[in-house]
RNA sequence: GAGGUUGUAGCUCAGUCGGUAGAGCAACGGACUUUUAAUCCGUAGGUCCUGGGUUCGAGUCCCAGCAACCUCACCA
């Protein structure tokens, strides 16, 4: 970046506050709220607030919930949330004098719902377990609380203490003696019924999609999850994580074309990394025999509901081991992951199922494509005649990168899986073992489910000499952005003094977390996904 | 990077053939101590994405730009 640049960035105004003019009708009114709070002696900005139980499990304690006869005689409650038909207004009748009891709760949440009914307000408040009604009575919390609520606005944090109740429809409710206060919303939130639509507000201001779009704040803890169950599983297979550098000073282990950035005190260019793999096979030299790391990688290429310009990569290496090792414990990550989700191994996706019930599949290359084309995988001149019909660059081209075009067009995206491609032509892999009686055929599978690639391993190339060649080759062949690598000599270097064999892998986490939790773009998956800054012609 | 669609009140959306800018929710005032998208009466709220053009007159038609989404390309 040059200094003008950096300049013209720096000083491009903040979206923060695109309306500086006067406050419209709904900050007003609520900025007049928050005085009368502060008039009241009430911290508006709240404070810390102890043993206060998620609503989740408050919720889960409605079955202690008694009716208590005047005779003080207690009697259990019909199961009215397990019985719609239920008119507990007539069962209350049914019963005589005397009142309901429940447990003493105290809660705390964004007031979602408000229905005032003269000296009575209802308030649903939200926490990250779930929803609650309050009831809130001027006789039952006194003047001063009622007051209070009074000046409650949709969006403000609130805490209650009280009892945990039903009301005369039998539905679940905190009846409150005595209200709390933590924060006041300044901005209205979104429409009730719909919650936020357009997609460009929902990413925007992904703190709004969270608290009002459903399944949004599930989907990213669910997210949370897979990770999580991931690292377990790798910890109890024996793997140790580790952090390698995000700023490189060669861009390698995959074709991808770089971030370029720059370091100002070593007046030095910099990329950000759109890989993990040559620092974590340098590890392998250096003895820590099974490695991974899971993390960003940035690379500089086109947006799509499929493609973010940062995104979360899980690389994985074993000493000793090979593909096949790899392939084992690709199905034992991603079926961990979902038993950490529950909801079992038939997973919708879209208007399809996805069968992850192990093992998945496993076919060769040559297999599916000669399934897919009826062409014979090793008949060159069928294959280029195949890929001329599909209208594909063949000029000047190595007759395996042609079929490889030919497989990604006619084959990838069909592949429903989940399925295991494995053994894939060596010419393509310039990083991977060949097969020992096959030196044509590299020890690679991709992992495809719905069309989508989501794993990649290999059995590691750790011959230095071979690997110096076939990364030369590659760089020969082609201009510098398409090439598969960019020639590294310190990796070299390492592979010189000695790297076990091993198996490697790689997993789109987001990708995978797209399948697993129903998401149809990659942007429903990362919380604040790559936009374009806002600008003053724009909405909002 | 190419093509298509969209952009109107805080939010969700109408807006006919080019002729005074609309509704619901939210807000404000009032009524209501068992509401469930509470209801009823009343009030306020607009850079019609931005900038040009055509026209007596543009939210509407034309051109350019911005942003998002979709498809394609690069890529995983």
């Amino acid at each position: 970046m040059t200094a003008v640049e950096h300049r013209r960035l720096m000083s491009q105004p903040s979206p923060a506050n695109p309306k500086p003019d006067q406050p419209g009708v709904h900050e007003s009114a609520r900025r007049d709220k928050l005085r009368k709070i502060i008039r009241m002696g009430i911290d508006p900005w709240g404070s810390r607030f102890d043993q206060r139980t998620h609503i989740g499990d408050i919720r889960a304690r409605a079955g202690e919930i008694k009716f208590r006869s005047e005779a003080g005689q207690y009697l259990e409650i019909p199961d009215v949330d397990g019985q719609p038909d239920l008119d507990f207004r007539q069962w209350l009748q049914q019963q005589g004098p005397g009142q309901l009891e429940g447990p003493a709760v105290r809660a705390a949440g964004r007031i979602v719902l408000q229905r005032k009914a003269g000296k009575l307000r209802f308030v649903d408040i939200q926490d990250w377990t779930g929803k609650i009604q309050l009831f809130i009575g001027k006789q039952q919390v006194g003047d001063a609380d009622f007051e209070l609520a009074e000046n409650f606005d949709l969006g403000d944090i609130v805490g209650v203490d009280g009892q945990l109740w039903r009301t005369k429809t039998g539905e679940l409710t905190i009846l409150a003696e005595k209200l709390h206060f933590f924060c006041k919303s300044i901005e209205p939130p979104p429409e009730k019924h719909h919650g936020l639509q357009d997609p460009e507000l929902r990413q925007r201001m992904r703190y709004l999609d969270l608290t009002y779009s459903d399944g949004v704040l599930q989907r990213f803890l669910q997210r949370t999850r897979i990770v999580q169950s991931i690292r377990q599983t790798l910890a109890q297979a024996g793997f140790c994580e580790i952090e390698g550098p995000t700023l490189h000073t060669i861009a390698g282990g995959a074709a991808a074309r770089p971030f370029l950035t720059h370091h100002n005190a070593l007046d030095m260019p910099l990329f950000m990394r759109i890989a993990l793999e040559l620092h974590l096979k340098r590890l392998l030299v250096g003895g820590i025999e099974r490695v991974y790391e899971l993390g960003r990688v940035y690379r500089n290429e086109g947006i799509s509901p499929r493609h973010n310009p940062e995104f979360t990569m899980l690389e994985v290496y074993q000493a000793f081991g090979n593909y096949e090792t790899m392939m084992d414990l690709t199905e034992r990550i991603i079926t961990d992951a979902i038993d950490a989700i529950g909801g079992g191994y038939q997973l919708p996706y879209g208007d399809q199922q996805i069968d992850f019930t192990p093992p998945f599949a496993r076919k060769t290359y040559d297999q599916l494509f000669q399934e897919s084309t009826g062409v014979a995988p090793d008949d060159h001149v069928g294959v280029r005649e195949y890929a001329q019909r599909l209208g594909l660059e063949i000029a000047n081209r190595h007759p395996d990168v042609i079929k490889n075009e030919v497989f990604e067009h006619q084959v990838e995206d069909r592949l429903q899986g989940p399925v295991f491609v494995i053994d894939y032509p060596a010419s393509i892999c310039p990083l991977t073992k060949r097969k020992a009686d096959q030196p044509q055929i590299a020890e690679r599978f991709e992992l495809f489910i719905h069309g989508m690639e989501i794993a990649n391993a290999y059995t590691e190339l750790n011959d230095p000499d071979l690997q110096e060649e076939l990364f030369k080759t590659q760089l020969d062949g082609m201009p510098e952005e398409d090439s598969m690598a960019r020639m590294d000599h310190d990796f070299i270097r390492a592979l010189r003094h000695g790297m076990p064999p091993a198996g490697g892998l790689g997993i789109g986490i987001d990708r995978l977390v797209m399948l697993l939790t129903n998401s149809p773009t990659i942007r429903d998956v990362i919380l604040f996904p790559l936009m374009r800054p806002e600008s003053s012609s724009a909405k909002s």
